[in-house]
RNA sequence: CGGGGUAUAGCGCAGUCUGGUAGCGCAUCUGCUUUGGGAGCAGAGGGUCGUGGGUUCAAAUCCUACUGCCCCGACCA
């Protein structure tokens, strides 16, 4: 991509209302664009984090054996009163009305609604275990918003719901997407924590949050610093075996690790005081089991082998891709801007050619492009003829893994620099070695 | 929803107290000189001063109502 032809609108001041790192730097870098309170539009650049982000969800969401769709954002008021949440959710709900004064609503989840395509269609325990997913936008009014996306009213979700003929089916299906969280976030570059949360009124050990570490997170959690080191499970897991996940899951859950509201004073202090963590984190998934609570009233039922008809056992699973934009920020970034992670930066290298117009310097810089397009590399070229100071500040302020530099010093003995934006390292290297290195 | 702020050019701000033809820095455009870590000179464009009503010869400025946005708290993926 020619930066000159690109849509990437860097801010040099940093705007009064961003107040934490990650969403100055989401304004400075031109990702977003706040449109209202809590509402952003997500521009190029961060539209491909957001974009990267999503793909490693689905890819282990899959993985896992959950089934993508797509449900609407508007829903119907009768879902949510059948399952006794419209009067209860509140006015965090957006409730709006159609044409024909009918009570629409701005989904803010899905769990009624998934579970009315569940029961138009599912009859046989036969059909079991199944697990729908999707990634949509939801709205929740939330009464302050703010930190950008970290915590805005619109925002996107991968929401999941597991289908289950009993708990103990539900269990493993729980268990299931744990194991894909831990290797989604790995994935990312994080370090999350499952940590055990509020189960509401269904009760049980199955509700976990996923928490990374940041200063700046909402959330104060307390964990044994064992959690750290645990072994985020292989791509190879065999999802189908209930032994497995479950011997992962126990594994995961038996180091201390709960937020403030879970916090127990007396399992904390008796951990070896060198591995007690206190801190702060986001929390970027949760997941829960809350058994009929909709199957029940809304009539989703099956037929089981004993000839029974009964609810079917749910669970649902939710990660924020618009929020895990921000944590990621949060947990990469250093004085002069983003540090994003290999496996989500927008572009894998940032090209800048330092004289545009020089014969040689051009023609080195279009047999970089060629050759790192060849090996699938996304390449962001800086062909402005800004001054190399201007470049080199937005390079490093968005961030990408790899900057190339090609000017005509350097060029003079047939090198181009290389920098590693996370190291500060570089190198003076030719270009075959350049694309080497950044091939590697 | 309670409390506190704020609204003037794309961004950051001054001007408001004490009414009198709207300014600064950065950004943008043109020209020249520059060109390996946010250049210099010269020139130019850009604002119904959040919106409505009022006071006044005259309102960014005073009065009034409304709205947006931000911060603190309770609430949340």
């Amino acid at each position: 991509m020619r930066l000159s032809r690109y849509f990437l609108p860097i801010l040099r001041d940093t705007p009064k209302d961003a107040e934490i790192v990650s969403h100055r730097l989401m304004l400075r870098a031109g990702m977003v664009r706040q449109q209202s309170a809590g509402i952003y539009a997500w521009l190029p650049l961060g539209l491909r984090v957001l974009n990267k982000i999503s793909a490693i969800i689905r890819e282990e969401q899959n993985r896992a054996g959950a089934v993508e769709l797509l449900m609407p954002t508007i829903q119907s008021a009768d879902l949510w009163r059948e399952s006794g949440r419209y009067d209860a959710y509140g006015k965090e709900m957006l409730r709006i009305k159609d044409r024909h004064e009918r009570d629409m609503l701005f989904g803010p989840t899905n769990e009624e609604m998934i579970t009315d395509i569940f029961r138009s269609y599912i009859r046989s325990y036969k059909d079991l275990p199944l697990n729908l997913y999707h990634l949509q936008w939801k709205f929740r009014d939330e009464i302050r918003p703010r930190f950008g996306s970290m915590r805005s009213r619109e925002f996107l979700m991968k929401d999941a719901y597991s289908f289950d003929l009993d708990e103990a089916g539900a269990r493993h299906a729980y268990n299931r997407m744990f194991v894909a969280y831990l290797r989604t976030f790995a994935r990312l570059g994080l370090t999350s924590i499952p940590m055990r949360a509020e189960t509401g009124p269904i009760g049980g050990d199955l509700s976990h949050e996923f928490i990374i570490l940041a200063s700046t997170g909402e959330s104060e959690v307390f964990c044994d610093k064992s959690v750290l080191d645990l072994h985020v499970p292989d791509a190879d897991t065999n999802f189908d075996s209930v032994e497995d996940l479950q011997t992962i899951v126990s594994n995961w859950t038996k180091p201390y690790a709960a937020t403030s509201d879970m916090h127990d004073t007396a399992a904390y202090g008796a951990i070896p005081t060198e591995r007690q963590v206190s801190a702060r984190g986001i929390e970027v998934g949760h997941i829960f089991y809350f058994g009929t609570k909709y199957s029940e009233p809304m009539g989703a039922k099956v037929m089981g082998p004993d000839g029974i008809e009964r609810p079917v056992y749910m669970g649902s699973y939710g990660i924020g891709p618009s929020r895990l934009v921000a944590a990621l920020i949060e947990a990469f970034h250093d004085e002069n801007g983003i540090v994003w992670p290999k496996e989500i930066a927008p572009f894998h290298v940032h090209l800048i050619n330092l004289k545009v117009g020089d014969g040689a310097t051009d023609a080195a810089c279009e047999t970089l492009i060629h050759a790192l397009e060849a090996r699938h590399l996304d390449v962001l070229y800086d062909d402005t003829d800004e001054r190399p100071g201007g470049k080199f500040a937005k390079a490093d302020l968005i961030g990408m893994p790899w900057q190339i530099i090609a000017g005509p010093k350097s060029l003079a003995d047939g090198k181009v620099e290389i920098k590693n934006r996370g190291t500060g390292e570089r190198h003076l290297l030719s270009i075959e070695d350049a694309v080497r290195l950044v091939t590697a």
